[in-house]
DNA sequence: TTCTGAGATTAGAATTATTCTGAGATAGTA
DNA sequence: TACTATCTCAGAATAATTCTAATCTCAGAA
């Protein structure tokens, strides 16, 4: 996504449910669109206040709830007592390698789509998580 | 599985890794066995220290590592900041209700089996996560 | 059976992640 | 430009988990 992009999506996403776009905002969501990694919000906040403070912890917090909220970000949860954060709201899957710990977007037509009509419950979206080495640590486990 | 049976699968796990059989351990265990709701640390500890003290919130912490360790236990991961402890370890899927917050095991064989040749890593393990409304909760949302 | 040491339990302290508080700053409207 | 609801932030509060170190327990040795 351009910078520009970035810009407009943000601002009519927040605007539209009556949220203030603040230079905060915008670079925590900046921040997460130019990684890969799914970054923790100490990550974020050490990215974003590595030339000079731009932001409080705090305020990184809220910064993703807010963004969360108007459906820019994604939360990640495939670890005990982490919280990750992903930019990249498209459906999509996780693979999780447990040697480096790196997390991996799996693109969504990996699977072929699943028939959940027949499960007693009403299922509105779905994920697969895979576990297992990822590419650079295979080989030297 | 039946009080017989559970006694003898933990005895052997354990002692097979060196680990100590202990009365809290079987407890936890047990409990875990005894429902189908995925329960957090907080809800062991309660149900065990119910009707005299058993066990501390430390050593319901410490029990879960053991038998995690030696596969007895797997932890559930589907809502911020809460960890959940289930004993059915054979592969399965899980439903999570929005609503309601419980959360649902579903059987292996709901999916055809993946084929994860094709990814650019090592799979060992995969789960599907499914979210929306559980049965009690269609209907009156 | 008694002794002994490694492992287990525990209360409470420490740590870590996240949320709350309330005072000052600011985005966006008029 | 002025106004005001919202936002930010430092620090306090809370909650989940781990650590500490003193005591206890059990399996095997004597």
């Amino acid at each position: 996504m351009s910078k520009e992009n970035q810009r407009d999506v943000i601002v009519n996403r927040l605007k539209s449910k009556g949220l203030r776009v603040t230079p905060q905002r915008f670079a925590v969501y900046a921040n997460l669109c130019s990684r890969r990694d799914h970054p923790t919000v100490e990550q974020i906040l050490k990215d974003l206040n590595q030339d000079f403070p731009i932001s409080s912890q705090a305020t990184v917090y809220t910064s993703l709830q807010a963004l969360r909220k108007v459906g820019l970000v994604k939360e990640v949860l495939l670890e005990e007592g982490v919280s990750r954060y992903d930019a990249n709201v498209e459906p999509h899957h996780h693979f999780h390698c447990r040697q480096c710990g790196s997390i991996k977007d799996v693109p969504w037509d990996t699977f072929d789509s699943f028939n959940l009509e027949h499960l007693p419950y009403l299922a509105e979206s779905y994920e697969v998580t895979i576990r297992g080495l990822c590419d650079r640590c295979t080989g030297n486990n």
